[in-house]
DNA sequence: TGCTTTAGCCTGTATATACAACCTGTCTTG
DNA sequence: CAAGACAGGTTGTATATACAGGCTAAAGCA
């Protein structure tokens, strides 16, 4: 169990004061120096964590003036973070699921950078197929930073989605998302019931938490029968009338 | 006239062999060391560029062996509607267009159904070939609605491109997406240099604007070289780091 | 009072130095 | 020949120091 480099920890512990509210929108950042004093690090370790911390978004440095915890408003996105069970619902049909694979891993080279833990770190494995009356519409590929989730080989995933479980025992605050058509290996294929030549939308989102990623997960889904949709709608702009699309 | 810092200009210099092709993906980038002697920096300065270079996607960097030029697999952005020019241009890369068709024809069924016009009403219809590099990256397959744009025929959009175009002549306010995987037409798979099986991300877009759809889109793109991403933040946080996932 | 100067704090950048951790290829040893 | 030890290069982090430039508010002056 490595620590946490030092400008890491300064973040963390910032971004957990804002996110407990203990630092609202506007408010004065401890200064650079005041770290130094504080914290116990050199003047270049609090610059680094001030820095990063603006570079995403966290704060807003002016030169000469201050650090301030930055104005909280995100544009209106597309492809929101949606549990699939609640789509399913939301369209009057039937969601099911099946657990193919639920168990203790140790993280591969990738899966340990992409959810920035240590090689060879416990994490949950899950692997599922979801329903849309009864035909296959999601095979959900996730890894679960296990000191995170403790309890993850305990639940019942058929009941409640991973999605949905791990949205309540912590606040979901960010995800990242990826969307590209792949060609499915063997496997999936038989899942999805796919046929042959028949391409997959994959989309790769990785979710974070205080700062810090707790959940990785690949979604196959099948190219016949499936489709994102997203709606964009520029800052200052008052929206119109979108009904079905084409 | 300031000068910009010497870590962005060693960025830049970077960037720059990379975009011209001197250094190409999975090549050995200088190592920090290398830098300090040739560029004449302290070795932080060299540091900060590259590990910036590594943040923003450019570069890969493995503790103990080295720096290399990263994998270039075109990331978009789903949510912005951006111009594909300048999302190219925005990797340091050539962008360049192909014109295939510009042409008056009169909406069908379904496309005058989408576009809210009388069927057989005058769209133009438009068929663009993008590259990033001389690599086909994006089959632009676009109605404009005429009356809206009476003077789509006489532009040259190997120049400018049809979005950014567009959005120059009205404030775009409202764009639907649809993202999908698909199998390419024989058509599309000649223009887009694709191999046989193999999948194509297909992004369907219409655009508003004064709360009438100005344009409809399908833009293809291959699934090899190419994905989408997206980031998204429930109200009420901030955003935090993406970097590369895997 | 009203304007100017100045001191002081803050961020931005740059350097030199140091040590840890990691990887690879080589050399040694059994 | 094979396994292990080792050296050298590379990145990752941390510190101390320095100077430039921006901003603010207090001090000084008219």
């Amino acid at each position: 169990m490595s620590a946490l480099p030092r400008y890491q920890q300064l973040k963390q512990q910032i971004i957990g004061q804002i996110s407990r509210g203990e630092l609202k929108p506007r408010d004065r950042v401890p200064s650079e120096n005041d770290l130094v004093g504080s914290a116990g690090v050199s003047r270049m370790t609090a610059n680094r964590a001030l820095r990063e911390l603006n570079d995403e978004g966290y704060v807003e440095r002016v030169a000469g003036v201050g650090t301030f915890v930055a104005d909280l408003q995100s544009a209106s996105h597309v492809l929101e973070v949606r549990n699939i069970a609640d789509e399913i619902a939301l369209r009057g049909h039937r969601h099911s699921a099946t657990v193919i694979t639920q168990q203790n891993e140790r993280a591969a080279d990738e899966m340990a950078k992409s959810l920035r833990i240590d090689r060879g770190a416990p994490v949950f494995h899950l692997l599922l197929v979801h329903r849309e009356n009864d035909v296959p519409i999601q095979l959900e590929d996730r890894f679960v930073v296990a000191s995170f989730a403790p309890d993850c080989l305990k639940q019942d995933f058929c009941r409640q989605t991973p999605s949905a479980w791990l949205s309540a025992i912590a606040p979901l605050q960010e995800a990242e998302h990826k969307v590209r058509a792949a060609m499915p290996s063997k496997e999936t294929q038989k899942h999805l019931q796919l046929g042959d030549h028949e391409p997959c939308l994959v989309v790769i989102r990785r979710t974070w938490s205080d700062g810090r990623p707790v959940s990785f997960a690949r979604l196959y889904h099948p190219g016949s029968r499936f489709e994102l949709t997203g709606h964009y709608t520029p800052p200052g702009i008052r929206k119109s009338t979108p009904d079905q699309a084409p």
